[in-house]
DNA sequence: CTGAAAGCGCTAACAG
DNA sequence: CTGTTAGCGCTTTCAG
């Protein structure tokens, strides 16, 4: 692969009026400019972006680290990352953790080594590798820590306008299928919910260690509920499926609300009720952020809550 | 940010041996070793990759790029592509296309830029660019020339095990809803579809210009119909949905069969009957095979045709 | 306007 | 075993 040398000599000009011509800065004579051009497409050079990065410090390339491809909440997230980023010129190195610690301590590893510009991380569960890896980076639905900045949808809101619902439906009998305990979104919208609904001397069944994709038996579980909150989405797909199998009618037999509005919730039969804000517009707000800080123009405000709402589809009834 | 030589430095040794440590190539004595090791600690030190790929000429990364982020099945095609990858050793610069040519080139020249050690591409739209880009690069879904190392599922094949299956149930009235033209990979599949079909008499209407989410209306046009095969299984969903609130019963009104097996496709009501194979394998294989290329081991067989088979689920009367 | 030269952080001969 | 040295490909003063 040819470099800027080769193309200096067959254009027979210096080194660096090739690497002006380039860059278009400084001044370059059409002719030469022409020459230059000329040995470029000869040769079938593209410059070395690794060289200019170790130089001007700048790679202009993001990390982005996420749980998990599997549920659709991350691709989504990673729609709005990812074209803001290539709006500000940016590359996105993507990597998913599977929720794994170790991995994601590789991960960290190899994004400093690689000289990323800065890191968004969604769901972090490493702490101090963030705080010292030296460059830029912005949280996704956790707080890692003070200095770090940290955009969420405001998971306990969530929750709270889940129970306000359930309050004006008046139901009693009511569960909710939990999140991982580690997982602080997942908790917190829990806390919400819960929170809520003890003020009003209601209480709440918690069905645990149903993360994923196992949803077996629940269909005959819930046939003694009214309602369900189910922790996200994509479970609650899974629950509505098996809930249709199981014989067990939504809304009529019982109600059920999800929670981060991805896409496919639009398209389930029924459609489904869910709690949400723009996925998109939170990715592309941690870019922006990112961005800032990159340029050293650190946003002085360090907390992004973006606000929620309750979206009334099929699996409830209004 | 610390580098080699204030390693080297502080740790009071030579720069080579600072890289001998860090690498574990050649012999360093336990005693330096340890002294290089503090130093490492106390200065925060991380190689940069950047400059190490620059001489190595490999900076571990590989390209994806593909068109979106949207449809499932490209995200469960980086799942199997990113755990291949890091398995490897590989880092995934993701990029997606949004199916524009202008930003493949784009995507394209950056990535060269970066000096990608190859590139994986889905649903490609360029062609010289990838011949001439000069580094390994491996092709899904569509046959880029053939020097070029392809993989697909195989699509005619596909299409014809759907029409066996219409013939076997001997339906009349069939429609074909197809994907748009300038994708290989969805022309073959009604190819393969109609050819069959064809070679009994049999017609097939087709219903052209819906590719994405918007479905409405396509639950009445759908009346006059026995059986209907969608083109891919993100849009099939959208359809169940739209003949639900349309008042189309799957599967008594009308059967309907997908394309992709995406994971949501056992999730949906009825589940879909489809044509599948396993996605992520394609995508850990086209690592494997990129990696062969890398290493100039570049592999004799060009063309990987991944079986497919016809998954039985519920939107099909068996 | 243009080119020579120094240096970014790292690796790999090659002598000691 | 270890350090010196010469690059890798690029950018940027700084004289011409």
């Amino acid at each position: 692969m040819a470099n800027i040398r080769d193309v200096a000599k067959k254009a027979g000009v210096g080194i660096a009026t090739v690497s002006r011509y380039i860059n278009s800065k400084g001044y370059v004579s059409k002719s030469v400019g022409e020459k230059i051009q000329l040995a470029i497409d000869e040769l079938n050079y593209t410059p070395n972006g690794l060289a200019r990065a170790i130089f001007t410090k700048s790679s202009n390339m993001i990390g982005l680290i996420i749980p998990s491809l599997a549920n659709p909440f991350y691709p989504e997230l990673a729609i709005g990352i990812e074209n803001r980023a290539k709006e500000l010129g940016y590359r996105i190195i993507l990597s998913n953790t599977e929720f794994l610690k170790q991995s994601e301590l590789d991960i960290i590893d190899s994004m400093c080594r690689h000289r990323v510009d800065g890191i968004i991380v969604a769901n972090a569960s490493c702490v101090k590798e963030y705080i010292n890896c030296g460059i830029p980076v912005v949280s996704l639905e956790k707080q890692i820590s003070p200095d770090i900045i940290h955009l969420s949808s405001d998971y306990y809101k969530g929750g709270r306008i889940v129970a306000d619902y359930v309050l004006e439906k008046k139901f009693k009998r009511i569960l909710h299928i939990k999140g991982p305990d580690n997982i602080e979104s997942a908790a917190n919208r829990f806390l919400g919910f819960k929170d809520r609904l003890s003020k009003f001397n209601i209480s709440v069944d918690i069905h645990e260690g149903m993360y994923g994709e196992d949803v077996e038996g629940i269909a005959e579980k819930l046939k003694a509920y009214e309602f369900v909150f189910v922790w996200n989405d994509d479970l609650a797909i899974s629950v509505l499926n098996e809930c249709y199998y199981g014989g067990v009618n939504i809304p009529k037999d019982i109600e059920i609300i999800g929670y981060d509005d991805i896409f496919y919730s639009r398209k389930t039969i029924p459609t489904l009720t869910t709690v949400g804000q723009s996925i998109a517009a939170m990715g592309e707000k941690a870019v922006d952020l990112l961005s800032e800080q990159i340029q050293n123009k650190a946003p002085i405000e360090k907390e992004y809550l973006f606000d929620v709402k309750l979206i009334h589809r099929n699996s409830t009834n209004v």
